[in-house]
DNA sequence: CGAATTTGACCTGCGC
DNA sequence: GCGCAGGTCAAATTCG
C-alpha cells in the first residue's frame, strides 16, 4: 500500500466508525484552534508514573491490533514493537479501585496500553512500522476500556500546525445512561479521574445527536490540561474522552481538596436531580432506581474475562457533564483515598509510582512517550 | 459570596 | 471571500 492509499485508508476507517473518527480526528487534529492563545504546554518531564511491559511479553496474552469502536466501523491501530504501558489514570477511570488487588494489577494491563506516535505520521509514512490499518473485517465485541494516546513524537509536516509535543489520548470507557436533565444538553455522568474538571464550553457535534463537552483542568490554576468529553455515536454506551495537554501540577492526593471536591459535585447533582426528578424518570431509571446503582460489565476484549463491576452514583445521579460522581459501590470518597493510601504503601508498582509520582510533584500520571 | 455551569458569541482553519 | 465546523471565551445563571 503506498502513502496515498494508506492515507486514504485511515480517512475511510475514520468516516466509516464514530469512535473511529473521534479517534481518528483526536490523532490528526491539530492543536486547538483557542488553544493558540495561550503558551504550548511545556515538554513533559521523564515518564515516571508508569509499568511499562514489554511489548513481546504483553503480545503473547492478547493479539496485536487493538480495536476500538462500537459495532459499527471502527479503525485498529497495530501494536508498536516497542513497550505496553500502564496509565495509573485509566486505573481510576475504569473501575479498578473495586478489584482486589492482584486482578486489580492484571485488570490495568490488560485493558489500558498506550499507543504512540501520530496518526497523521504514521498514516502518510509508508515505512512507519506503526501506522493505521484499514478497517478490519469482523468487528469484535465492543471493547469497553480502550486508550489511545496520540503523540507526535517527530517534526511533523503532514499537517498544518501539528504541534510537537501534542499529545492526546482517547480513552473510551462505558458510559451511564443518558441523562436528560437538560433539554438537548444530553448530560454526561462521567466517571471521576480524581483531577477536578471545570467544564468551559460544550458544543453539538455535527452527526452526533450527543454534544461534546469541554472541560478544563481546575485542580491547579495555570494548568493547560484539557478532556473532551462525547458519547459515541453508534454506542451511545460508550463514553470517549480525549485528553489533551498535560498536567502541570501533581496529582490532587489531598484528602481535602478532594473530599471538597466530590461532596460539591455530588450534592449539586442531588440538587438537580431532584430539580429534574420529574421529567426524566424514564431516561434516569436505569441508573437512578431505587438502589441508586447501575451494572457495568467490563468485557475484556482482549482476554475475554469478564470484570463485573457494580457502579454506584453517588446521590441519584451526577451532574451533567462534570467530571466527578463515579463511585463504586460500597465504596465512598473517604474509603478511596484510604485505598489510594494503602495502595501506596503496597507492592503495587503501578500505584505506588503513581503516587509517588504525585508526591514529587512531577508532572502528573499522565503518560508520555516519546519515540 | 464564591465557585461551577450554561450558553451564545467569537475566533480560527479549512474547503469550496 | 464565504460558509461551516470545531474550540474557547465570558457574561449570565445557578447553587451551596
Amino acid at each position: 500500500m503506498d502513502m496515498e492509499e494508506q492515507a486514504n485508508a485511515a480517512a475511510t476507517a475514520a468516516r466509516e466508525g464514530d469512535l473511529a473518527d473521534v479517534v481518528a480526528r483526536a490523532n490528526s487534529m491539530p492543536y486547538s484552534a483557542g488553544a493558540r492563545r495561550q503558551a504550548p504546554p511545556p515538554p513533559p518531564p521523564s515518564a515516571a508514573a508508569r509499568v511499562m511491559i514489554p511489548y513481546e511479553e504483553e503480545r503473547q496474552r492478547r493479539p496485536a491490533n487493538v480495536a476500538c469502536g462500537g459495532g459499527g466501523g471502527q479503525v485498529t491501530f497495530e501494536a508498536p514493537p516497542s513497550t505496553v504501558v500502564v496509565d495509573p489514570y485509566l486505573l481510576a477511570a475504569a473501575g479498578g479501585y473495586g478489584l482486589p488487588q492482584q486482578q486489580q494489577h492484571q485488570h490495568q494491563q490488560l485493558l489500558a496500553f498506550q499507543i504512540s506516535e501520530h496518526a497523521c505520521c504514521a498514516a502518510a509514512d509508508s515505512d512507519d512500522p506503526m501506522r493505521i490499518s484499514p478497517p478490519p473485517p469482523p468487528p469484535p465485541p465492543a471493547p469497553h476500556h480502550q486508550m489511545i494516546t496520540s503523540y507526535c513524537g517527530m517534526a511533523c509536516t503532514h499537517i498544518p500546525y501539528c504541534r510537537k509535543n501534542d499529545v492526546r489520548k482517547v480513552v473510551c470507557i462505558p458510559a451511564p445512561p443518558v441523562m436528560s436533565n437538560r433539554a438537548g444538553g444530553g448530560g454526561e455522568v462521567i466517571p471521576s479521574d480524581l483531577w477536578a474538571w471545570r467544564k468551559y464550553g460544550q458544543k453539538p457535534i455535527k452527526g452526533s445527536p450527543y454534544p461534546r463537552g469541554y472541560y478544563r483542568c481546575s485542580s491547579s490554576k495555570g494548568c493547560l490540561a484539557r478532556k473532551q468529553v462525547e458519547r459515541s455515536r453508534s454506542d451511545p454506551n460508550m463514553l470517549v474522552i480525549t485528553y489533551t495537554a498535560e498536567h502541570n501540577h501533581p496529582w490532587p492526593m489531598q484528602r481535602n481538596v478532594l473530599a471538597g471536591y466530590a461532596r460539591a459535585h455530588t450534592h449539586a447533582a442531588a440538587k438537580k436531580q431532584q430539580k429534574i426528578s420529574s421529567s426524566s424518570s424514564a431516561d434516569n431509571a436505569a441508573s437512578s432506581s431505587s438502589s441508586n446503582s447501575f451494572h457495568v460489565e467490563q468485557i475484556n476484549p482482549i482476554c475475554g474475562d469478564q470484570l463485573p463491576v457494580s457502579c454506584k452514583m453517588p446521590d441519584s445521579t451526577a451532574t451533567a457533564g462534570d467530571g466527578g460522581g463515579l463511585l463504586f459501590e460500597g465504596i465512598q470518597p473517604d474509603e478511596v483515598f484510604a485505598e489510594l493510601e494503602e495502595l501506596e504503601t503496597d507492592n503495587n508498582p503501578m500505584m505506588t509510582s503513581a503516587n509517588v509520582y504525585g508526591s514529587r510533584g512531577v508532572s502528573s500520571n499522565y503518560e508520555w512517550h516519546k519515540f
